[in-house]
RNA sequence: GGGCCCCUAGCUCAAUUGGCAGAGCACCGGGCUUUUAACCCGUUGGUUGUGGGUUCGAGUCCCACGGGGCCCA
């Protein structure tokens, strides 16, 4: 802090000078509407009062120009000692960088044109007492920016208008799924066991219950307990807690919104995922062409379909099918490179060879369709192949965006992949989903069949906001504590 | 987990081979009534992330630790 700041600021208190709330008139945007067309050194007589955060102030002994900033953007002060007068003009050159101000006076443009207000009235509302960043180059510093998310919003541009993105996306998803009949529900965030996904919970306690408990690792399996209730068609924008490393693209707690619709499958969830994409898409880039690492990307519906099966048997070169012996998708694997691991069944093969093989190289939005029976525990069989599912992931610019089934609703069906699943934990997987024995009886009141779909808020955040690190996306990432 | 890189004033950044720690902005003082990162003059501001080591001398070289970034797994 300051003491020159500090000692207004106590002055201001002294004189129980700060006001506790404060009318405007007007935001920055909302005066640029009210004067679209207003030539340069034009006065008027229409008064205004304004409030924000003085941005920068240029002096010149009698006049003062300072640039006003708030939630709407820009609006610059004129403050002419002649207007404001004497004792005023020399409050206001008090006033530091980083101060709340409201301020009162009449609408007119400068010689070059700059709509301003020509001050006859200003108030302090609140002192800051710290120095903003560089006035032109802002924050830089990554873990700064991260840390101190409020002086970034302050300082650079970039993080208002990410932050803005992320919720009219948000807000847009909400939008389409609530004109499709769906209904937005709360499900658990502490639970006795984690389950839904393959993932490593984080751990507490209850003091009460002297309880452990986890924090949910996904909201899968609470909603379709609401669709076996009768809801029908649900959807959560949901928290989600991973006990993972931080990097890129993974935040310990990031966003997913899961949705449920009943006598849907996931042909039908592709059709609405698309047309859902692509509308977010309009309301926040303006266009279905989004620019992402220099390179175009389309999301205008309805995008490719590709079974992971076609797609991984193109990567090697020749067809890998569930007849072949395990041996020789093992043979395969190493000619490219690829790890594999004694106990793997083709399924694991295969979508093992997708991942290191053909996951990174697709660049417009794909539906990666029919996964292996063996990675997908929670989605049904596929009505044409036992081996594999009615899934689908939607990968774009090489990363996945969302994952959706027909969700598996026959019970004793269920039993035995969760403990296939227990089985592989057993074995050493520590990726392996353990058994849900209440979401077992759930589904043996019956679910129907429902198309269940996942999207990561993030990811798409990132995508349509051209960020490439997910830390960008979340106003307020996991860090480390400092020092 | 492995490799490479970064940490210097409130902010943005310099500092040659190991040789007096600097600039711009901000702050403080002065000037200036049409600026847009205003401008001009002057002042102030440092445990160079932390702790060791090498050296006559370390921001710079070595080791450990902390925080961060990028790439790989």
């Amino acid at each position: 802090m300051t003491a020159g700041r500090l000692a207004k600021h106590r002055e201001m208190l002294a004189s129980r000078a700060y006001p506790y709330r404060f009318d405007r008139t007007h935001t920055a945007k909302s005066l640029r509407e009210a004067h679209p067309d207003i030539e340069p050194a034009t006065e008027t007589d229409h008064e205004v009062t304004v409030a924000g955060r003085i941005m920068l102030v240029r002096s010149f002994g009698k006049l003062m120009f300072v640039s006003l900033q708030d939630a709407t953007g820009q609006i610059q002060l004129f403050v002419d000692r002649r207007s404001v007068g004497d004792g005023a003009f020399e409050r206001f050159e008090e006033f530091d960088l980083g101060d709340w101000l409201g301020a009162t006076g009449t609408v007119m443009t400068t010689k070059k044109g700059e709509l301003s207000v020509r001050v006859t009235d200003a108030t302090l509302l609140q002192k800051s007492l710290r120095p903003l960043p560089d006035k032109y180059h802002g924050l830089q510093d990554v873990e700064l920016r991260s840390r101190r998310r409020y002086v970034d919003l302050i300082a650079n541009e970039e993080a208002r208008t990410i932050a803005l993105a992320r919720a009219a996306i948000v807000s847009e998803f909400r939008r389409q799924f609530e004109a499709r009949g769906y209904v937005e529900v709360e499900t658990p965030v502490l639970l006795n066991q984690a389950t839904g996904a393959l993932a490593r919970p984080f751990e507490t306690h209850h003091e009460a219950l002297d309880q452990p408990m986890v924090l949910r690792i996904a909201t899968e399996l609470y909603l379709k307990r609401l669709i076996v209730g009768g809801l029908e068609k649900v959807f959560e924008v949901g928290r989600i807690f991973r006990n993972e490393g931080i990097d890129a693209t993974h935040n310990p707690e990031f966003t997913m919104l899961e949705s449920y619709e009943a006598y849907a499958d996931y042909r039908d969830i592709m059709t609405m995922l698309e047309d859902m994409i692509a509308s977010v898409a309009v309301k926040v880039a303006g266009s279905t062409t989004v620019t992402y690492e220099g390179r175009e990307v389309n999301l205008a519906a309805p995008f490719r379909r590709a079974r992971m099966i076609d797609l991984v048997s193109e990567a090697v070169g020749r067809d890998v099918t569930f007849e072949m012996p395990l041996d020789e998708l093992g043979a395969i694997a190493r000619e490219h490179g690829v790890e594999v691991d004694d106990g793997w069944g083709h399924g694991k093969f295969i979508d093992t060879l997708f991942e290191a093989l053909v996951a990174d190289d697709i660049w417009e939005p794909t539906y990666v369709l029919d996964h292996p029976k063996e990675v997908s525990p929670l989605a049904r069989e596929n009505r044409e192949d036992p081996n594999l599912t009615e899934r689908f992931e939607l990968f774009i610019a090489g990363a996945e965006y969302a994952n959706a089934f027909s969700e598996l609703n026959d019970p004793i069906d269920q039993r035995e992949r969760f403990e296939a699943q227990a089985r592989a934990k057993a074995a050493g997987d520590d990726e392996a989903h353990g058994v849900d024995e209440d979401f077992l009886l759930a589904l043996e009141y019956g679910m129907p069949p429902t198309g269940g779909l996942g999207i990561g808020i993030d990811r798409i955040v990132m995508l349509l906001t051209g960020q490439h690190n997910i830390r960008e996306v979340i106003l307020f990432p996991t860090m480390r504590p400092e020092s």
